[in-house]
DNA sequence: CCGCAGAGTCTTTTT
DNA sequence: GACTCTGCGG
């Protein structure tokens, strides 16, 4: 281990090893390192032994590399030492203490999708069916917000301004009660549950406490409410607690992160000492100029500022487009002259955008220029239909209470079980008082539980126990093989969509081969070694299993690019409305993030940082909206950027009237001219492939003004509503009526 | 109970 | 454009 690797700040926060500790580190400031470091002195320096640290990062792939940083440091590898996200470490923790919840240990973890399924059927029998659609978001929304903060139920629903805010708390009781029979918990539960157990339990609060001698924490600017909780009752206000992070890159506020826990940090321990890290080792003095001159756009901040060594760089380049095909194809004509070059391979770069949808375009241009790439996010391999249909039958093997689960599969593929016999096996468990699982098993012997269909149920829960019967004598790979060909699952997805069913095949036979492997090793029974992978995959990410390529490049949002860095960063999308999103623009607050989200992505990048937007964007296939330059780039000095085109001729016309009052005058008087000569008659408005028509008595209304050629309308299309257009004098042209 | 066709929704970000 | 939900005829 070897000091001379650290600046003297990052030393000090190394070294300073008794009491709560908390680095604010600037972007690309060696966060990561300090904790790395921290974790390797305390070991080497025989301060703490392995299982007394508990260390606590955001996704499972930084964990891993923390772990392997440290291993390579003291140059052996130790089991005892965990690192791990919070819900890792709160999956990790209830299966300790699952009866404690009236659970036992073989637990399923319901992710949103499952949540959501639970959610659906309690809507449905309380409200009817109308109002679910309606309904899930919010009700979602409000089971979170008791999850992940400090307000009960009660107070939540009592000030909220929903019309059915009065259903909330019983609709959350009963979620509660079905999550607690189904032997499950969900996402939220792995950090809210564990909270609840240490704060009314001081015996097990002592003995974890005893236990973790040593706490740390990355990216603690994201962490809820509750996360900062659980950090508290595992650390007595003088204990030692080291948390990183950095108040400028935090964006998951939507998420429920509580940046409290970062201001507060000082009131809720002892003796704090902070260390700040401004030193940015990642990035060229030019991007880190844009990166600052945004960032301290926002009001509620602490000032602080980056420098790094490398002085100058290349500027930012500035590049618009006309629509978003464009600004794919000249992105990609850059990877491609960067390629070509000595000093830049595909697996440097990435593109970044705001929202998923966004990633189409570049997918389409880099298959066509054959450049590889990889899509980080988006939809999980783990979220596929046909990947949690699969899972849902292994689930139902390992927790036989799981109705979610159970209901998912029950009739897929269609075996004859409808809705109708669901409901009669669920209503026949409610008056024996057995479980929905037990009802199917009983079908068997009475016929009238099932009505018509109970030969159908009793021939698929025969079916199951007979798998669970293979499980005692074969492995879980074995067991899964016949799972798959007996359950006829392959040939129905060939039948339903024949496109798709080669890439759910080779899915499936993927997570087979991932089962293969996982009980190669293993002396397990089948079942604790399904259990074990059950509850491992409901925790993985797509972002844990990326890794950087020479030949590939990254596509991914600016949220998962948290904690990484690329040698060249295309930030995409650029477009009021886009980014920052819609319905931020309002919301001062959310602003805010999105200001910082910005930050995020610009300090991703060392070497060359791209910005691009896109005049027209289609959307849902058919609405071409024009959307003027994201107001970030208006917080941009002209002369840090080195603009590909006429991005300033633009925007300060458009924001600006005054400035261009001039011709302002030339545009209004041929609007006039039109206007008078046109009076009745129709006019066309071609804007990209799209026609639009107005009547020019009517329709046309100039908001400000443009380039010479180059006029923004207000058009009112018949009961339609307004639309700011982007159109030049060329496109606008007068239909004979 | 199944499958089809048409309508309606959606795009913020994710452990 | 993609996906889910709905209603209706077999």
């Amino acid at each position: 281990m070897n000091f001379n690797d650290l600046n003297t700040a990052q030393a000090k926060a190394v070294r300073a090893h008794e009491g709560p500790v908390l680095v604010l580190a600037g972007a690309g400031s060696g966060k990561t390192r300090v904790i790395t470091y921290r974790i390797a002195y305390l070991l080497q320096e025989g301060l703490a032994k392995p299982w007394q640290i508990l260390a606590v990062t955001f996704t499972n792939k930084a964990a891993a590399e923390m772990k392997q940083r440290v291993f390579k440091m003291l140059k052996s590898e130790n089991r005892d030492l965990y690192i791990g996200t919070f819900h890792a470490f709160g999956a990790r923790f209830l299966r300790r203490h699952a009866e404690a919840f009236g659970r036992n240990s073989k637990f399923t973890i319901y992710d949103v999708d499952d949540q959501e399924r639970l959610l659906r059927s309690i809507l449905k029998r309380k409200m009817g069916s109308t109002e679910v659609r309606s309904l899930m978001p919010v009700v979602k929304g409000f089971i979170g917000k008791v999850k992940n903060g400090n307000e009960s139920a009660e107070l939540l629903a009592e000030i909220s301004q929903h019309q059915y805010s009065h259903y909330f708390n019983d609709t959350y009781k009963e979620y509660e009660a079905l999550l607690k029979t189904n032997n499950s918990f969900d996402f939220d539960d792995l950090i809210s549950l564990p909270c609840e157990l240490l704060q009314r339990d001081s015996d097990i609060r002592e003995s974890y406490r005893q236990r973790f001698q040593h706490v740390l924490i990355d990216e603690f600017q994201d962490t809820n409410y509750r996360q900062g909780e659980l950090a508290r009752l595992f650390t007595a206000p003088s204990g030692n607690i080291t948390a990183v992070g950095d108040d400028d890159q935090s964006i998951y506020g939507w998420r429920g992160a509580h940046l409290g826990n970062i201001l507060q940090f000082e009131q809720d321990y002892k003796d704090v000492r902070i260390f700040r890290l401004e030193q940015n080792y990642r990035s060229t003095q030019a991007i880190l100029n844009v990166a600052h001159n945004v960032i301290k756009k926002n009001p509620s901040r602490h000032p602080k500022k980056l420098w790094t060594d490398r002085k100058g760089g290349e500027k930012p380049l500035l590049i618009a487009s006309n629509d978003e095909h464009e600004e794919a194809g000249k992105v990609v004509e850059r990877i491609e002259e960067y390629s070509s070059s000595d000093s830049y391979k595909p697996g440097d770069m990435a593109i970044l955008y705001r929202t998923n949808a966004q990633s189409r375009p570049f997918e389409d241009m880099l298959r066509q220029k054959h450049i590889p790439y990889v899509i980080v996010g988006g939809l999980k391999f783990y979220e596929r239909k046909e990947i949690k249909d699969f899972l849902g039958y292994l689930r139902l093997l390992v927790n036989p209470n799981d109705v979610v689960s159970i209901q998912r599969v029950i009739n897929l593929p269609p075996r004859g079980i409808g809705q109708k016999t669901v409901e009669n096996l669920q209503n026949h468990a409610k008056e024996t008082g057995c479980t929905f699982y037990e009802a199917i098993i009983a079908a068997e012997m009475d016929n009238e539980i099932g009505g018509r269909s109970s030969g159908k149920v009793a021939q698929f829960g025969k079916w199951i126990e007979s798998l669970r019967a293979y499980a005692n004598s074969a492995n879980m790979f074995k067991v899964s093989e016949r799972l798959l060909s007996e359950s006829g699952l392959l040939e129905f997805y060939r039948k339903e969509d024949a496109e798709k069913a080669q890439t759910r095949e080779d899915n499936l036979s993927e997570l087979l081969n991932a089962l293969r492997e996982y009980c190669f090793n293993s002396d397990h029974s089948c079942l604790e070694d399904l259990d074990n992978f059950l509850q491992e995959v409901a925790l993985v990410t797509d972002i844990d299993s990326w890794q950087s390529e020479e030949q590939t490049v990254t596509l991914m949002t600016l949220h998962a690019a948290k904690g990484l860095e690329f040698p060249i960063v295309f930030m995409t999308g650029l477009e009021d409305g886009l980014f920052p999103i819609q319905r931020s623009i309002d919301e001062p607050q959310e602003l805010e993030e999105e200001r910082r989200l910005f930050y995020v992505g610009t300090t991703r990048a060392m070497n060359l940082l791209h910005l691009t937007y896109a005049r027209n964007r289609m959307r849902w296939g058919q609405d071409l909206l024009w959307q003027r330059p994201s107001r970030f780039l208006d917080e941009i000095p002209e002369k840090q950027l080195n603009i590909v085109g006429d991005y300033f001729a633009e925007s300060s016309a458009m924001t600006n009237v005054t400035r261009t009052s001039k011709r302002d005058s030339v545009i209004k008087k041929k609007i006039a001219e039109l206007r008078a000569t046109h009076q009745d008659e129709y006019g066309e408005l071609q804007i990209g492939c799209r026609v639009e028509h107005f009547k020019f008595g009517e329709g046309i209304v100039i908001q400000t003004e443009g380039r010479d050629s180059d006029l923004r309308v207000l058009v009112n299309f018949d009961g339609l509503g307004e639309k700011l257009l982007l159109a030049s004098f060329a496109k606008l042209k007068v239909l004979a009526d």
